[in-house]
DNA sequence: GCGGACCGAATGAACGTTCAGTCTAACGAA
DNA sequence: TTCGTTAGACTGAACGTTCATTCGGTCCGC
């Protein structure tokens, strides 16, 4: 992963893995057929990561609005905390490696949640893939933005991103409390 | 473009180029020094095409709001009709060709645009740079959706997400006509 | 006859993959 | 306990292929 992420696809060559794994070359073909099935490899083993990451969050919040903020966050957090992950996947899913893959993101706990959503008439009736598009992308560009460092990004940048969105995809009112003009306090 | 979304960066060899073009493989070394200046030309003549329709759709329309939904239409239906400009970048953006780069985006007019919006008070008070992910982001998940070909997107859901992404981004309170239960069409 | 656009076989480096062989740990027989 | 056998993990030099790039030469308009 840290070699794709800096070097990408190409410039992973299977020395540099096996070098940098501390085994010989001919070695990483007793586990996998081929540098192509190593990346599938990958893949698989970050998803699932990810699912875990995400079916967790899911389930720690009263109410649906505090469970997606807390989903927001806490995959925003494993991407900045695992940057190559995050490189690694829009490299990915953008490569010929993925074309005519099943699109396994729409089985994911997070696409429930968004339909449950919109069953209970809790988030608008908009497609769930489209939702789910918009969250996971929203995630990756704030976590991108971080990494890059271009771009100071407080906590209270965060749940601003994350409350927008909720706001936009969610059928509620703004809430009703803190309405007032309280001058919002930009402070870490 | 062309061959590079149907085979990546790696898989598409100078030779393929020059084929495709009709030349011979000496001669893009005439216009370009290697291969890697061709691929940041390819970015540059792009990001230009991308400015020009970002500018020009957000020229068209009265009020902010109508000009953030005409330019949301207006990107997709660019990524849409030019796939290989979308799947181009987005393995550009991802790759180490990339890093380093000055983020060009931010000089984009969208972004003038949200900052505008932001003093006008018309716009949420959100880190421009984090609004402007979350809108290209949006954007071409969108794009990327429709042309996997896995969902099928009508205008009428893009404009309930281009909608939603408006409203959770503006400070206006949710539209005063169009909000009787009208049952929305879902057909195409 | 000049100059620059263009050609395309040749070059050399880099890469994924192979395979003949080494090393090690486990186990059963003596 | 000791020794022989074996399976399979591991090695890394070598192989064959692919590719970006080069360059001596041709072609053509002026």
């Amino acid at each position: 992963m840290a070699l794709i992420r800096e070097r990408g696809f190409h410039g992973t060559t299977m020395s540099l893995v096996s070098d940098l794994a501390g085994v010989a070359a001919g070695t990483i073909y007793h586990y996998f057929q081929g540098k192509d099935e190593l990346i599938q490899a990958l893949y698989a083993y970050n998803s699932e990561r990810l699912q875990q990451v995400t079916t967790e969050a899911l389930s720690s919040g009263a109410t649906r609005r505090e469970r997606f903020l807390n989903t927001w966050h806490r995959l925003y957090d494993f991407y900045v905390r695992n940057e190559a992950v995050l490189t690694f996947f829009e490299q990915y899913l953008n490569s010929p490696y993925n074309s005519g893959q099943p699109m396994g993101q729409f089985r994911s706990p997070l696409f429930r949640f968004l339909e449950e959503g919109i069953a209970s008439r809790e988030i608008r009736s908009i497609k769930p893939e489209l939702l789910l598009m918009l969250v996971y992308g929203g995630v990756s560009a704030a976590a991108k933005l971080k990494l890059s460092g271009k771009v100071k990004i407080t906590d209270s940048d965060l749940r601003d991103v994350a409350e927008a969105l909720w706001t936009g995809i969610s059928t509620s009112k703004p809430p009703k409390k803190a309405r007032a003009k309280k001058s919002r306090i930009k402070s870490t």
